[in-house]
DNA sequence: GGATATCTATGCGGAAAGCGAATAGAAGTT
DNA sequence: AACTTCTATTCGCTTTCCGCATAGATATCC
């Protein structure tokens, strides 16, 4: 048995005919009606009755043709294997990324993706999200993590949540573990000027009817850590740039809670490849790389 | 692509060398390279790695792989499907039944069997159930309605469960919706005296501390709902054996619900033919038979 | 380092399968 | 009866597949 042959039954009972199914599959007629011989020979029932009416299954036939098509659907499912793995094959996918996803998401992603096609050469860019965005646009990164939401110019999908906590340093007694703006006003704070965490930091305190005292504004998060841990003051940063946090440091979350969405972009314009296809699936988990549950 | 080629890869793959699945398939060496060589000229991708170490699946593979195996899962099925059509082949099917499970239940079976199965003979023999009974003991018949529980040198199914109904002659005033024992006390009773009806109905009538009068006892379902129409008495009979039911003739439950089961019979000692499987199946509406529910 | 063992790939010759063109046979239509 | 339309089969050729034998590569053993 073959997928021709499948093919062949599948064309003579749509077309009616097999001079028809002939035309369609573009052999000849005898040569369909060799097809058919072999495959009820093979298989020792007559799938077909025919005659000068043309061709209709037999019971036995439908039944047969029932699974001859999902065979048929396999060998698609196959060709499209087949196809994705040569459209990726000796391909690139430049990814960029600010630094706590560059360190703490994308790796996972990374090999994930490369187990299923190590072919695919990958690049990885640490940039801050001005620099993602520009590097999109000049066509130099086809995937960028950045925070959301974005401009329409590009295309986004969410891929993470990453709550903003406070980081308080030792002390004789430790905090409550559920902070009061109370609890709060007192401070002073290390803010994390990157990746536009100070103005999401402070757009959240005005909407939130909160003042507090900023006691420096640091680039470097593992600097900011650093400091808490000093007794320095308290941080307020994303929980991913805060790790890894030492035992000297209490984490804590906001009295009202904040979120940076962290989606990955694509520029709206660009057709994509099918690596780049293959590793946005990976990162939403969907298609092939769908989380697998217990069945 | 043939089904030959996938046995081949599955086979490599499980045993780990060519030369051993050769072995396996009863072919040689050479063979199992060219099929494998031929399938991976035909996709155009390596599926198999492979050295002095023997054959180890591609990612690709890995992916072709899994599409292949549901293939042979489904050769199997059509296998299973073609099988059957041989063992059923120009076989033949004898059933007896009480008259009216052979009237009413059978007819709509036998035609979706014979749908299926349009080579099986199938022959009906109508006889009470004692004589079901024998006939499935002198191996004259295969399978038979009759009403269950029965004894143990049968293997039954349940087919179907049959409600006790009263019927009522045309008067005045109707009967009430719910008829109670009083309503019931004065009336005559017309018994079927047909597949072990009548002792079904005293003994009811007994377990509800109950009497009637009984005025006739019958055998023909149809002289008894004629009785009824004439005013001649009121009846309880299964509702089945009283179909069709005449305009002039209502029909009520029991106070206390009375049901026969019906069921169908083999004789315990006997394997079961193809065709008698099949049957079975959609008696009971198994397998193939299955009812179909909305998607 | 050389010999041996074990794996896959390939050449050779023969058998089997499959192809299109042509035609035979059957059945429906005119 | 003649014609049309369908499938089945023959013919000659091409392609594919087979086992046997062997080449080539690589790991193991001495």
């Amino acid at each position: 048995m073959n997928i021709f042959q499948l093919e062949v039954l599948s064309t003579v009972v749509e077309r009616g005919t097999f001079s028809d199914a002939a035309l369609d599959l573009e052999v000849s007629q005898s040569a369909v009606s060799r097809a058919i011989a072999a495959l009820e020979a093979e298989l020792g029932v007559p799938l077909l009755s025919r005659g000068r009416f043309g061709a209709k299954l037999t019971p036995v036939g439908e039944r047969v043709l029932n699974h001859a098509h999902k065979m048929l659907d396999l060998k698609e499912h196959i060709d499209y294997e087949v196809n994705l793995e040569k459209g990726l094959y000796h391909s690139r996918l430049r990814i960029s990324s600010f630094r706590s996803a560059a360190t703490h998401l994308l790796p996972a992603s990374i090999a994930r993706f490369r187990q299923q096609f190590p072919s695919v050469e990958v690049t990885l860019s640490e940039l801050d999200p001005a620099g993602v965005e520009q590097s999109l646009r000049e066509g130099q990164t086809d995937i960028g993590l950045i925070p959301l939401p974005r401009s329409e110019e590009f295309n986004t999908i969410e891929i993470a949540r990453d709550e903003y906590v406070v980081l308080l340093p030792k002390t004789d007694s430790p905090p409550p573990k559920n902070l009061t703006w109370e609890d709060l006003s007192p401070l002073s704070f290390i803010l994390f000027n990157y990746a536009e965490c100070t103005s999401a930091v402070k757009g959240h305190w005005a909407q939130c009817g909160q003042s507090f005292e900023v006691g420096y504004v640091i680039k470097e998060d593992s600097t900011i850590v650093s400091m808490v841990a000093q007794g320095l003051g308290a941080a307020v940063l994303p929980r991913l740039a805060a790790l890894p946090i030492p035992d000297g440091v209490y984490v804590r979350s906001l009295p009202t809670r904040l979120s940076r969405i962290i989606g990955a972009a694509t520029l709206a314009t660009t057709p994509h490849a099918p690596a780049v296809k293959m590793f946005l699936d990976v990162l939403s988990q969907k298609g092939m790389f769908a989380h697998q549950t217990q069945a």
